[in-house]
DNA sequence: TAGATTGTTAATCGATTAACAATC
DNA sequence: TAGATTGTTAATCGATTAACAATC
């Protein structure tokens, strides 16, 4: 398959969660138009990104369950993905117990923490496991997903046991930038950046309007 | 102030948090080199970027406290920021405790439910809140940015209550699109979506090793 | 001074979009 | 057929970067 554009596959994203509503409602059709007026971007540049999927429009748009499946497949989410939450605190948790997850075929098969107090706790159905136990754990179970929700400061540490055991890619919450071999690819969540992005709209908006 | 393009404020957000530990361990001095490293860019754009701030650099680069000052003006959050949190299930409760917020400057003033069961719940030094007082606390507390940690299904009506009031921007932690006044910037977290370009990044990388 | 770093711009690169022929 | 929508490409737009003179 060919290569995709970064900004491409971050449209995916948005096009497959679209797309699952109209199925869920029943439609049978979906055209460029409904795609494009749902997420505010130009036709346009839907057809062009879907031009990379191995699907066919007809005059009434797009079959709404095979572009599903398409784009379902281009994401690498036709098998389900297995995740670990390295970091069982307030952050952690809530993660390991976030049900959409699930919905959209990320299955959670592990949380762990460092502090002792905190080892055994019940998260939903999970019980937080020791850091000590984490390498076995990886070793056996494969998870394609690793999840950094421990401080900043920890957080190079556990990307590197991941990595060290194979991890296929890691998602990033703490709030510092880790460094991984080209190899494991990293998104990073940044949510106080995605802060201060706002607090910069506000005070430019703010600026404007006076 | 010029406008500035946005994949810049974005970059904005790094730095600064890269000055901050520069700041930190007491280095006077940081260079376009020492920010480009460590985020993984070129010191080109570093310096594009920084041109668009009221700073200038020296042969030993720029002072730390001087770039840290004007960064964190060209961000807006010279004078702090009021953030209100619409939903105190896991996420919610998750991100009213996330300490890294007020060291940022970001501080939670409010965290809102409709569920009469949580409503009273102590979550840190908050008490959690009824959405039928809602109204009255953005009127007199005035937040500049509120935080929907809700369910999808009610993500845009929470929007339309933080709108009204007028709230200055949007953080949606809730995974579908909400809309709102050109007047009111929205800044979508997404973490499926990240879930997502991973399992997409895993994919390409495991069908270009085999 | 010599050396390091900035500031700036032209060139490059990549992403988006308008436009319209092709299609069903 | 007529009408709606796709698929495609050339034009546009915007972001990044290389290069180097200016600076301290």
């Amino acid at each position: 398959m060919e290569r995709i554009p970064p900004p491409v596959v971050k449209r995916f994203s948005y096009y497959l969660s679209c797309v699952d509503e109209c199925v869920e409602e029943g439609k049978d059709w979906i055209s460029s138009r409904d795609i494009a007026e749902s997420i505010g971007i130009t036709t346009s540049t839907v057809r062009y990104d879907i031009s990379f999927l191995d699907v066919d429009g007809t005059r009434n748009g797009y079959r709404a369950v095979t572009l599903r499946e398409a784009l379902s497949k281009a994401l690498g989410l036709d098998k389900g993905r297995k995740v670990v939450i390295v970091g069982a605190g307030n952050l952690g948790r809530a993660l390991a117990q976030h049900e959409e997850f699930e919905e959209c075929g990320f299955h959670i098969c592990g949380i762990f923490d460092i502090d002792p107090s905190l080892v055994g706790k019940k998260v939903g159905r999970l019980k937080v496991r020791s850091m000590k136990s984490i390498s076995a754990f990886l070793r056996k179970e494969r998870p394609d997903i690793g999840v950094i929700a421990v401080p900043a400061e920890s957080a190079q540490e556990a990307a590197d046991i991941l990595v060290e055991h194979g991890i296929g890619g890691i998602l990033n919450m703490a709030s510092t930038h880790i460094i991984t071999p080209p190899t494991v690819p990293v998104v990073h969540a940044r949510i106080v950046a995605s802060m201060r992005e706002l607090s910069c709209a506000i005070r430019l908006q703010r600026t404007e309007e006076s």
